[in-house]
DNA sequence: CCGTTGATATCATTATTTATGATATGAACT
DNA sequence: AGTTCATATCATAAATAATGATATCAACGG
């Protein structure tokens, strides 16, 4: 039994005919009958009583046209209820860190493009503070950020987690001399900063010299000059692993893994895009966190 | 949009896979990603994202999904609901006066067992009281019966409605004259021998003489022989008028027209066959009591 | 009694839709 | 680079639905 078949029927049902049906579903007459003696032997039961000025309903039928009615309406619901659903069309502005904007966005929104080419997509990249203004300031929809936020107008979706090595030039495989370089970083606010001064702290009684160099770029060059060390996502480094001069230390504190969460306004109107774009992300996060393809049901 | 898309588009939810999909529906995998596809393309969505371990729902499919769900699950308890009324075949054994039985039900037996072919039909005729207790008894599964009855263990369905009229010899024009000639009756107890001693009651002074025919054709017989008048539905006279050589009277008092019901234990079970005689008796009775053709909704 | 009307049923044919099979494409993993 | 495991595309085959002509059947009217 098919919702065409009940389309049908709830018309000859209404009718009380089927030529009047026919003639209101645009059909043949022979055709309406073919269709509703189809699904009485389908169902194996009569649902029309027969006689010369039409068709009754038995109280097989009548049965069935509750149903019929119930199907339908809902499947009229179903198509308003998604038809109102529109295409995402429009800007969408992201914030992000600048590890995170060359790490994971380039793939993230390869594939989100191509599910939704009609989104303008752009990406500011900046210090966490700055970013989270701009996305109080409704200048950014959201914005990846690697600080634990708890602003109260923010919430957030935990996103990415990616393991930090700290980083030397080759030949440099002594983690107590290292310790005496410089440390190179994006900026005097980014988070790599907090956690290598942290780090230092604990495992040294010098105070770390930082150098600013604004981009990732710049840092790998530095650090593969032997300007100094830094900190890093090592899929960064894994990335190019092979055209890289660099050594990798593991970090062994508690910050080993840095968590990037993506943040949005809690209050303001969710548009089309943004809407979007966070189904999106909550979709890729489940696949990636998912143990592994789930073999099953034979 | 049509139940089917919605069962494949199901599967393919839960699967999280068109290949999966497809292979439990026992389809080819090209099959179920166009099915997929013009369902998107119809309700002009995304429904899945896309990625490289298979399928996952949209925000917007999975709404679809939960219509799905429902339109699905409704189809199938329709057919379950409607698979369990049985055609009914058997015996079905109904009562009837003579008359009702030579008026009424040639055609309407003809019909209901066009309808229903697998039924048994058998009509016993018998005075009102004979037939009442026959139904009381379970010998029959009902009766068509002219007494109104108000027996607490039956019921009864308003069927026909019978105008009935004095019939006379041809050439017997006089109301007066014919009130002196015996009445022809089928037997003392029938409801048309009642009427008419009413009838005389108020006409005359005089005690009417009955004499009983037992059958139909007998009284048809006797008062074209000019043995005396009789009461008949007006409709027995009309069916062959030409071949007739009888006057008709009209009946000018109460009981011009006389209702025939269709009783039935309250009681008892209900057999698939009665149940479907019933069914049928209603629809039937609605039609010729429908004012007249419904011409609408251009 | 016979033809007309107004309904459903049947059936061969055509049109449309659905399913198939082969192949392309694409991303992740080795 | 090659393998694997997904979806997408496309020409074609198979199945299903729609058509048009015709049959049937009961009621109605002359």
């Amino acid at each position: 039994m098919d919702s065409s078949d009940l389309r049908i029927f709830r018309i000859v049902a209404r009718e009380g005919s089927i030529t009047q049906a026919a003639a209101r579903l645009g059909f043949v007459q022979s055709n309406v009958t073919a269709r509703i003696k189809r699904l009485e032997s389908e169902l194996g039961t009569t649902l029309f009583f027969r006689h010369n000025r039409g068709m009754k309903l038995t109280s097989t039928g009548k049965i069935l046209l509750s149903y019929a009615d119930r199907i339908v309406g809902l499947l009229e619901e179903a198509t308003q209820a998604l038809s109102a659903t529109l295409e995402p069309i429009g800007p969408l502005m992201i914030g992000s860190s600048q590890t995170i904007a060359s790490i994971h966005l380039p793939k993230l929104f390869t594939s989100f493009y191509k599910q939704y080419p009609g989104v303008i997509l752009s990406v500011t990249t900046g210090d966490t503070q700055t970013l989270i203004k701009k996305v109080l300031d409704y200048d950014l929809d959201g914005a990846f950020i690697s600080h634990l936020c708890v602003h109260p107008d923010l919430q957030s979706i935990p996103c990415f987690n990616d393991e930090l090595v700290i980083v030397a030039a080759e030949g440099n495989f002594d983690i107590e001399e290292i310790t005496t370089r410089p440390i190179l970083v994006l900026d005097m606010n980014c988070i790599y900063k907090e956690i290598m001064e942290q780090w230092m702290r604990d495992k040294t009684q010098t105070r770390p010299h930082f150098i600013v160099m604004g981009t990732v770029e710049a840092i790998i060059g530095g650090v593969e000059a032997g300007l100094g060390i830094s900190l890093l996502p090592k899929i960064i480094i894994k990335k190019n692993e092979n055209s890289r001069k660099m050594h990798i230390f593991a970090l062994d504190s508690l910050n080993y893994n840095l968590t990037t969460e993506f943040i949005i306004r809690r209050d303001s109107f969710v548009s089309s895009t943004l809407s979007a774009f966070l189904d999106y992300i909550k979709c890729v996060l489940e696949i990636d966190n998912s143990p592994a393809i789930p073999k099953n049901q034979g």
